[in-house]
DNA sequence: AATTTTATTGTACACTTGTTCATTAAATAT
DNA sequence: ATATTTAATGAACAAGTGTACAATAAAATT
């Protein structure tokens, strides 16, 4: 069954006051209040579809994960004259998405942020990376896949947070070829 | 000048109030309110030492990083026998430190939690594997020094929020193992 | 011990939060 | 087109937030 059209425009006018206000102020100094007030819609009609601003927030963030898993799809377009052995091209796609989603990350890598939009983002990466652990690092190798995939996963968000600490003045091109070189050493 | 008897008194009782608080509930679900009843100390009190209840928690976290140093002091001492060549013992003992403040390290690594709690822990590994990767690895490699610490870094971490997962199941000698087989993958 | 300094208190205020419920109105189904 | 379903509204509630300020009391200074 399709969603009724009034769900609709109410979550459409709520998300579109949230992207507004994101431009001016940090997330989780946005009130329930003044994000109703601008979208038109009743505060108690807010509290029937989200408990609290960062559940809409999060609903952005699926679509955002979306265009993630799909640039995974295409993944040797950029990279294929970067590989080394140890590279997962697909994995350094990262960047670009990044890169292309800036104003998004700025948030999700702010300080005031809950961790639980770090999770998100890390789990995306984590299973991203998961196929791959286990098919060309561990032929035969009895450990917890997870724990792996958990390292590299992180490993590649914690040059995502430094690019993030240094306001992204490196460009994603730059950031794959850091990479590169981080695993060759 | 040493601080005033007062306000040593009442940092100490919100302090204490905050340790019997998180033990029952979760850090973002304590109000001011609660907490200063607890305490027995005036809202307006606290709201002159702390904006929020996680400016009170960040003071404890503090001494806690504290220990993490200390820590590194001394390191050589329960890994000799794992070392190879590409791991650092003393980055190893994180393991430890977490193992020691689990309950800490449970508010840390919960989803509710600012990302600043997360950034804090992250500074003091990266910082405290900056100095060991510009010594052992970097010898003339013209590379960002900030950006392969915080990859390293962040990869430990990495295998942290894995543990933390699940739920801490496994012994921080386990972790240890664990990080050194990955090394050697 | 008396005086000065200053942290804490109590009270008050405007505001946000999260929830409830009867009323209204929009969308779907007949 | 009409009836039915159900989402949105508005109002009201108790509780928490963040701030301000005069009165008080505790600590530091002399």
């Amino acid at each position: 069954m399709k969603t009724d059209l009034r769900v609709f425009k109410t979550k459409d006018a709520l998300r579109n006051a949230l992207m507004h206000l994101l431009e001016q102020k940090s997330l989780n100094s946005i009130s329930v209040t003044e994000l109703c007030q601008l979208a038109k819609v009743n505060r108690g009609t807010f509290y029937a579809h989200y408990g609290q601003v960062e559940n809409l927030f999060e609903e952005y963030f699926k679509t955002i994960m979306k265009d993630l898993a799909d640039s995974y799809q295409e993944p040797y377009k950029y990279v294929k004259n970067l590989l080394s052995k140890d590279v997962n091209p697909a994995t350094i796609r990262i960047f670009h998405h990044i890169e292309k989603y800036e104003t998004f990350y700025r948030i999700v890598f702010s300080r005031t942020v809950p961790l639980s939009y770090y999770y998100l983002l890390f789990d995306h990466v984590q299973s991203l990376i998961r196929d791959d652990v286990s098919e060309h690092y561990l032929n035969g190798i009895d450990i917890d896949i997870s724990m792996v995939s958990a390292y590299q996963a992180n490993a590649i968000l914690g040059l995502a947070i430094e690019w993030h600490r240094q306001d992204f003045k490196q460009s994603a091109e730059e950031m794959n070829r850091l990479l590169v070189r981080i695993l060759s050493i």
